[in-house]
RNA sequence: GUGGGUGUAGCUCAGCCGGUAGAGCACUGGAUUGUGGCUCCAGGUGUCGAGGGUUCGAACCCCUUCACUCACCCCA
């Protein structure tokens, strides 16, 4: 309202209590998942030299054109937020060899990702961002745990009306003849397009596959899909990723039209999809990237990953119990000796890891039970000058409204207090 | 970057055809000078998002601007 306060960045949002309980239990969640199948946790920073992300993402991708958040710092260095985890998990690999400590890493990461595009529902400018990477294996079978993992986490966590879609994206010997293939169809085409898609002909032609608009859908539909030109590696790959799949009963569907932002995929790619998130389909979403690691400076090592939205997924927990912590007592005083015998008390009962409260402004004993109930104490414990002088204090059970007289010499066992201070 | 919607009390919102604001919830106190929930009573701060214009008079009409929000593009 006053025009003078400082508000927060657009895009950026506050994780208020209430909310972050859920965030709470989708990262203790997923640590648990994760550790599970053998992954370790690594940290990095949120910002890293530019080049890494140009390199790794693409240089022609949207994210590297116009979603950056970029800038110089004080030596000229530039510099970029960090707009996906997988880049940087990457670089911090092939800086530390971790290759050398095993030949199988698998690794992963939570925390913030920025990217400069319009806020909408689901999509933020500062979100969160729950991965995870094996490196240094292209077994189809790393795969097809990699998504029983990831479909294990949404069951773990009670998410449902998400469905699992896989596709394969070829490698650098079986997509070029691809990518001529739908060119050629598109160009014959090109009067049934949308705008948007007649320039994506030219500049990224797998992208008029994803369009919305009715037209396109139609004129695309005889398209040539990509798992239809694979070679051969990268068909028995995918289909014995599928096989797997099967074998371990994880539910999915093959959608040939599925498209990826970063250029860094190969061979396998998969979403986590759903419809009840707006405009956003995308929960989670991860591929192959068999080049990326050499094309770092790396040794030539294979990966696969993935990463989810963590306000996606919060988006689709729902709104769940207020879990605001209760109180197991409550302290009511009355007078200046009674509020100091409080204030000793409840500051032991919380030194042991009890949660107490009381009131601090000297307020009526009725306010200090109304609040006791609006904070959900269990117990209160009335100690007024009356029961000071008589050595004793009430202690009243909040659900049952009945309170009984409790020696003061007794208050710690009863209050299960460890009776040495 | 482009388009739509919405801005009124702490929150959710009402406010007709222009006559300078209301309800519920929440909060505080009281009915009960020391006993919560239920009930009843009382209590109010709004620069009606901001700036300008039309008018005797604007929350309402016009213009501009900002914020939030949804969608496009794109993506987790």
């Amino acid at each position: 309202m006053t025009n003078v306060s400082i508000t927060g960045i657009k895009g950026m949002n506050d994780i208020l209590p209430g909310e972050v309980e859920a965030w709470q239990f989708l990262e203790s969640s997923a640590r648990r998942v994760f550790a599970a199948f053998g992954y370790r946790e690594i940290r990095v920073p949120v910002v890293e030299k530019t080049e890494l992300f140009c390199r790794s993402i693409g240089e022609t991708t949207d994210i590297v054109e116009k979603e950056m958040y970029t800038f110089a710092d004080k030596g000229g260095t530039s510099m970029t937020m960090r707009p996906e985890g997988t880049a940087p998990v990457i670089r911090a690999f092939i800086e530390h060899k971790l290759h050398t400590l095993d030949p199988v890493s698998k690794l992963y990461y939570l925390g913030p990702m920025f990217r400069h595009e319009r806020p909408q529902k689901g999509r933020y400018r500062q979100f969160h961002q729950i991965g995870a990477e094996v490196i240094g294996l292209d077994d189809p079978k790393i795969d097809a745990q990699v998504l029983a993992m990831l479909s294990h986490f949404f069951a773990t966590v009670g998410i449902d009306g998400v469905t699992l879609q896989i596709n394969s994206l070829g490698c650098p010997e079986c997509r070029p003849a691809y990518r001529q293939a739908l060119l050629d169809f598109l160009q014959a085409r090109l009067g049934q397009l949308c705008a948007d898609c007649q320039r994506r002909a030219a500049t990224n032609p797998l992208r008029a596959l994803d369009c919305k608009v009715p037209g396109c859908i139609e004129a695309t539909a005889g398209a040539p899909a990509v798992i239809e030109h694979l070679c051969t590696g990268c068909d028995l790959h995918f289909e014995a990723v599928r096989s797997h799949l099967t074998e371990l009963e994880v539910p999915y569907t093959v959608n040939p039209r599925m498209v990826r932002g970063l250029d860094y995929y190969t061979k396998t790619t998969f979403e986590m999809v759903t419809d009840r998130l707006g405009a956003q389909s995308a929960v989670a979403a991860g591929g192959r990237y068999d080049r990326l690691v050499a094309d770092l400076g790396g040794p030539p090592l294979p990966g696969i990953g993935f990463a989810m939205g963590e306000e996606r997924l919060a988006l689709l927990l729902g709104a769940r119990d207020d879990a605001s912590p209760r109180p197991a007592l409550f302290i009511a005083t009355l007078g200046v000796e009674a509020e100091r015998f409080g204030f000793r008390l409840l500051t032991r009962l919380q030194r042991q890891g009890i949660y107490a409260e009381m009131e601090y402004a000297g307020k009526s004993l009725k306010a200090q039970l109304r609040r006791a109930d609006k904070l959900g104490a269990r117990r209160v414990l009335i100690l007024g000058g009356d029961e000071l002088a008589r050595g004793i204090a009430q202690l009243r059970d909040m659900a049952a409204g009945t309170q009984e007289e409790v020696p003061l010499t007794e208050l710690d066992a009863r209050l299960g207090l460890v009776v040495c201070d």
